[in-house]
RNA sequence: GGCGGAGUAGCUCAGUCGGUUAGAGCAGCGGAAUCAUAAUCCGCGUGUCGGGGGUUCGAGUCCCUCCUCCGCUACCA
């Protein structure tokens, strides 16, 4: 491995008003994911997560809760905490919105981007519907009676309002020369299409700023207007890192990021207008932005409406922490939309985990804990198919750095999982069970070479299901100081006479309680 | 409407620069084995590669056309 490179991993910030739910878990679960096969691969990573705070929104909710928006903020950015929490995830930071240093971040950021001439004040003009509290477009309106109606029904009025523009039209030809300069720097490629097809339409000057509300962050010099949010928003990502001062050791390190992680709908503010900020005030853009995909829950769209919401505490119950885990990383190729249901779950986890990898596990080392008085054997010589059977798992560290590369985590786990197949077709055809009674000896070095295959399973699964993968590892006499990727050479192969605890299953079968009775 | 993507086995998908009998996983059927969480292993697919036309010695893979589905088409997180 080359010298530790730094990593930087961001999920978006959520919007506080939102209950958590899978489509914020699975973001985070990708970025958790990202970090940690990194760190394990002896990069120095920050792994960024957090919540959005301020907006007309939360300030008209926290008026209706009947508290001051700060309070109500403190309370309901606690529920995404907790969902870090439940899910494991192992983020470095907690970023919210309302903290001194955010605010210090995005005035300094705008005040850079207004040096660069990039910020004039002019009028937002547009129909705006008062009961909706929202503007909208000419093409969205119908005209009845000469009156212009939202699709809401409400009618709409011609309102203009003082407001600070960023010059985004000024930024087209950079955009394309970026995306085409960086082929990978908007992921999948066909989201690359997307936005740089909408940049060649040509860009627009941006409303930068608002006078409706006061829950946000003052415009430098210009208390009377507050930041557009996601001029706030996408701000925390070099917040965190301690900017306005670019000279710190944080902000030399980390920026520019390596991945922030998206969902698709929020692909054009990453992927046009935060790298065009950026570039307005002389730093450098991200160097990817992944925007994946959608789940559906039992072929149904998710949505409050429908009440078909999943909750992540309800999935973890049901399920299992690290089989969610699992489930979300190999049941669709990442980037795509997926389908959530019961049935997939269940059979990943019979399939995948207790079947192919639980039973492989526990096949060999209650072999292992009966005959070989529950030590790690001491391996004879080598055969062909025993080092077969080890070439394909040292292989697979190349193999997984490409899959991480590109974020493939399903084609990762694919690939682990092609090895844990060899794995159970060799003890079939090696048949230690037969050895005990012909060759003990022999039979000790068959169960040696899977359980050396499993290390190597074992340590390079734990970024997706950390906690089942320590037990395994725990199972194999695989020390908590020895399961980082540097640990995968024959040096630190398992080591014969290692004493060992009594096996365990890893993954048990999951069994609908209809069935169960 | 414009732009982009996709249509390959029952399901989910792979198929690099066009080249030997088009693949994988799951599901299904049959068999073996019995170390193990009734787990594992082996065998079994007559698929119009969306339809049609074209280029080529040869096309799932290139070109044209048609059909179907999806995404994007700006200031609501």
């Amino acid at each position: 491995m080359a010298a530790a490179t730094r990593y930087y991993v961001t999920t978006p910030i959520y919007y506080v008003n939102d209950r958590p739910h899978i489509g914020h878990v699975y973001t985070t679960l990708a970025c958790d994911v990202m970090a940690r096969f990194m760190r394990l691969d002896g990069h120095d990573v920050w792994f960024l997560t957090g919540t959005d705070e301020h907006g007309q929104k939360v300030e008209k909710s926290a008026r209706a809760a009947g508290m001051d928006p700060q309070a109500f903020t403190d309370r309901v950015s606690g529920n995404f905490r907790e969902l870090d929490k439940l899910m494991n995830f192992s983020n470095d930071d907690f970023i919210r919105t309302t903290e001194d240093r955010h605010v210090r971040a995005c005035q300094a950021l705008w005040q850079a981007i207004e040096a660069n001439g990039d910020i004039y004040l002019g009028n937002y003009a547009g129909w705006y519907s008062v009961r909706d509290e929202a503007f909208f477009g000419e093409d969205e309106l119908r005209t009845i009676d000469g009156r212009r109606i939202a699709p809401s029904g409400a009618e709409v009025e011609w309102v203009e309002e003082p407001s600070y523009f960023f010059r985004l039209s000024a930024w087209g030809d950079r955009l394309l020369a970026w995306y085409r300069d960086n082929p990978d720097c908007v992921m999948p490629a066909t989201r690359l299409n997307e936005v740089k097809r909408f940049v060649e339409q040509g860009l627009q000057d941006l409303s930068i700023s608002r006078t409706t509300f006061n829950w946000g962050i003052p415009v430098p010099g210009n208390d009377k207007h507050i930041m557009y949010v996601w001029l706030d928003a996408l701000t925390n990502y070099i917040t965190a890192i301690g900017y306005p001062d670019t000279d710190s050791l944080s902000f030399r390190k980390y920026w520019p990021a390596d991945l922030h992680m998206v969902g698709k709908d929020i692909l054009r503010f990453h992927a046009v207008y935060w790298p065009a900020f950026l570039m307005a005030a002389g730093l450098p853009p991200p160097r990817r932005v992944f925007a994946h995909g959608w789940w559906t829950n039992e072929g149904e769209k998710i949505s409050k409406s429908l009440g078909n919401v999943i909750d992540p505490h309800a999935l973890v119950g049901e399920y299992g922490l690290d089989q969610v885990r699992y489930f979300l990383s190999r049941e669709v190729p990442f980037g795509n939309d997926g389908d959530f249901s019961h049935r997939a779950m269940v059979g990943r986890i019979n399939g995948d985990l207790a079947n192919d990898l639980g039973n492989l596990a526990q096949r060999v080392l209650s072999m292992v804990g009966k005959h070989c008085g529950a030590a790690v054997p001491e391996p004879g010589a080598f055969t062909d198919s025993d080092r077969a059977m080890l070439d394909k798992a040292r292989a697979l560290p190349a193999r997984l750095r490409a899959d991480y590369a590109v974020q493939a985590f399903h084609r990762a786990l694919e690939g682990v999982w092609s090895v844990i197949a060899e794995a159970n077709r060799y003890v079939d055809e090696q048949a230690p069970w037969a050895l005990r009674k012909t060759d003990p000896p022999r039979m000790g070095t068959v169960l040696y070479v899977v359980m050396e295959a499993l290390r190597h399973v074992g340590i390079l699964l734990q970024p997706v299901m950390p906690d089942a993968m320590g037990r395994l590892l725990d199972q194999l006499g695989v020390g908590p100081e020895v399961r980082t990727f540097a640990h995968l050479t024959e040096g630190h192969a398992l080591a014969g006479g290692t004493k060992l605890p009594p096996p365990q299953g890893v993954f048990p079968r999951y069994v609908d309680k209809s069935e169960a009775g």
